[in-house]
RNA sequence: GGCCCGUUCGGCUAGGGGUUAGGACGCCAGGUUUUCAUCCUGGUAACAGGAGUUCGAUUCUCCUACGGGCUACCA
């Protein structure tokens, strides 16, 4: 089969936001795609009616986009193999359906709710373990199997609503195998006679993903550990609808699991989980609960995808730092674990402190400056640069470097701890001589500053603990953060100067001295 | 309940019949620093349990336990 030129599927349905479980998806198949000079199809499975939400389908293209993965055709770009939502596919699935019929491997069912439902309890009471529509249980249903000819035709030409569904055989061991797993055997006597035609007129995931796969050519389907259960009834459509021999791989990924370890990650653990589980973030349109995003939340595109791509799979080396190229060039399926994995809130934290680091102070800046504008803080870009410069080794998020506010504004305030650990009665008096220094120095760059003050400090024995807290206090209010003579040689002269004494106004004025 | 999948440090994971069971994150300690952060060094900590196969099992097999998925006219 390698032969076969590689194309995979991203399949969600649109029923709300992506989640991060689904981007995983989305990025296994793209890596493995590019790895194999393939493509990566974007299909949107929206059978289900009565479950599309509005805005699920952008959302869903939009966090693709995002995370800089590229849909080479599908939705929201087009291709030779479409139309790639399935709602626009209904007239093809229903002419399966009655090759299928046809060939004596499904059958129309008319069975109602009710009935379905009465058969089930009915097995239950009987103490049957696993009630289902099967080879046994379809002789006493309403169906085309048990009603005659001429009363099936009646009922479909009044117009009754019917169902389709697959003729499991009776007998028959199904063997699939999955890359990540190896072979998987189920016996046929344990599936059931699955709906693949709606009473609706739409198809089902079950025979809709099997047409379309087979009709766009897929040649790997690579999705999440729940579809397992359901690959033998696709195995069988496949069989049924002679194409058994260009039939896909499967890849079943192990799942995303919440953190406490209890199930499966879902759209429904939003922000409860104390970290976001949508790539962007997201209003609900019919409640209009909002639920944060990575995106918002300030992580780089290119940390949560390299998080993303560890979670559950690596490259077998130590490398940690993988771009979205590389990422590419080291995949494979076969290095996916078979067991599920929980998000690592720290290391994604890492990750993100990884990437931040490695911007440059221009791609910094301008990402912080929106923030300082939201903060009503303004500056020029290359004064933001250079904060950011000294800023950036202490923060994993963009906003983190908010912590270097004082850049921007006059402290008002004084750190409280601080100042009660540091702002001694002598400290007026050293502050004073430290002036003194710094109005001297001509050329007024950190090294510089550095010298002098030290220098002045030494020769007069005077606590380079207590001097330099102090002279952080006043100039910027806070008891900690980058060197403070890199901190007030990018102030300047005149602004430390003034800081100094206009802070020194305020504290003689609200704190008592120690 | 039934069927299917899984189980290595706290979480993410490497490894694989004979290893001091490796790594990064976190945490702890030390060093550097005016401070915090960074950085450097070191440390902590794991093969779910039981049988079997074998000279030897964490690795292979089986059982049990635990976890997960599926069990809809949802995907």
């Amino acid at each position: 089969m390698s032969f076969k030129k590689v194309r995979v599927r991203f399949a969600p349905s649109p029923t709300g936001p992506l989640h991060m479980g689904g981007v995983r998806t989305a990025l296994y198949n793209y890596l493995f795609a590019k790895k194999h000079g393939g493509d990566f199809i974007l299909r949107i499975e929206d059978t289900d009616q009565k479950r599309l939400v509005d805005g699920a389908e952008d959302y869903i293209i939009e966090s693709l986009a995002w995370c800089g993965i590229e849909i080479d055709e599908g939705v929201g770009k087009g291709g030779d193999h479409g139309p790639y939502r399935q709602s626009e596919r209904k007239e093809i699935y229903k002419e399966y359906a009655n090759q299928l019929i046809e060939s004596g491997n499904a059958y129309y069912a008319f069975d109602t709710s009710e009935e379905l439902e009465q058969m089930r309890n009915r097995l239950k009471a009987a103490k049957v373990a696993t009630p289902q529509y099967n080879g046994v249980t379809r002789e006493t249903m309403k169906n085309s199997l048990t009603l005659s000819d001429d009363e099936v035709k009646s009922r479909l030409a009044s117009g009754e609503p019917y169902t389709v569904r697959i003729k499991v055989p009776r007998k028959e061991e199904i063997r699939i195998k999955d890359i990540i797993r190896g072979w998987v055997v189920v016996h046929s006597s344990k599936i059931d006679d699955k709906i693949i035609f709606k009473s609706d007129g739409m198809p089902t995931y079950h025979m809709a993903n099997v047409i379309d796969d087979h009709l766009m050519k897929i040649s790997h389907v690579i999705r999440g550990e729940e579809w397992l259960p359901s690959t033998p009834v696709h195995v069988l459509l496949y069989k049924f609808l002679g194409w058994e021999d260009e039939m896909p791989e499967f890849a079943h990924l192990p799942l995303l699991l919440k953190p406490d370890g209890n199930g499966k990650l879902s759209k429904r653990d939003g922000d409860q989980l104390g970290f976001p589980v949508f790539p962007l973030a997201w209003t609900d349109p019919q409640s209009g609960e909002k639920y944060s995003g990575y995106r918002e939340n300030g992580y780089f595109p290119e940390a949560f995808l390299n998080i993303l791509a560890f979670l559950g799979w690596n490259p077998g080396t130590t490398s940690e730092f993988f771009s979205l190229e590389e990422l590419i060039n080291a995949f494979s399926l076969e290095r996916v674990g078979k067991s599920g994995s929980k998000f690592d809130l720290e290391k994604a934290h890492w990750y993100n402190q990884h990437y931040l680091r490695a911007k440059s102070n221009k791609e910094l800046a301008e990402l912080f400056i929106p923030i300082l504008n939201e903060n009503n803080y303004t500056a020029d870009v290359e004064y933001v640069e250079k904060v950011c410069g000294l800023m950036k080794e202490r923060a994993t998020f963009i906003p983190d470097m908010l912590e270097g506010k004082y850049f921007f504004e006059r402290p008002t305030e004084f750190d409280e701890t601080t100042m009660k650990k540091k702002w001694k009665e002598e400290s007026p008096s050293i502050i004073a001589d430290l002036r003194e220094v710094i109005e001297s120095i001509k050329d007024f760059t950190s090294d510089n500053i550095e010298r002098n003050i030290k220098d002045h400090l030494e020769k007069h024995k005077i606590s380079i603990g207590l001097a330099m807290p102090n002279l952080r206090l006043l100039t910027c209010g806070v008891g900690s953060g980058p060197s403070i003579f890199d901190v007030i040689a990018l102030l300047g002269k005149e602004e430390t100067l003034s800081r100094i004494d206009g802070s020194l106004e305020l504290i003689q004025k609200q704190q008592p001295v120690n």
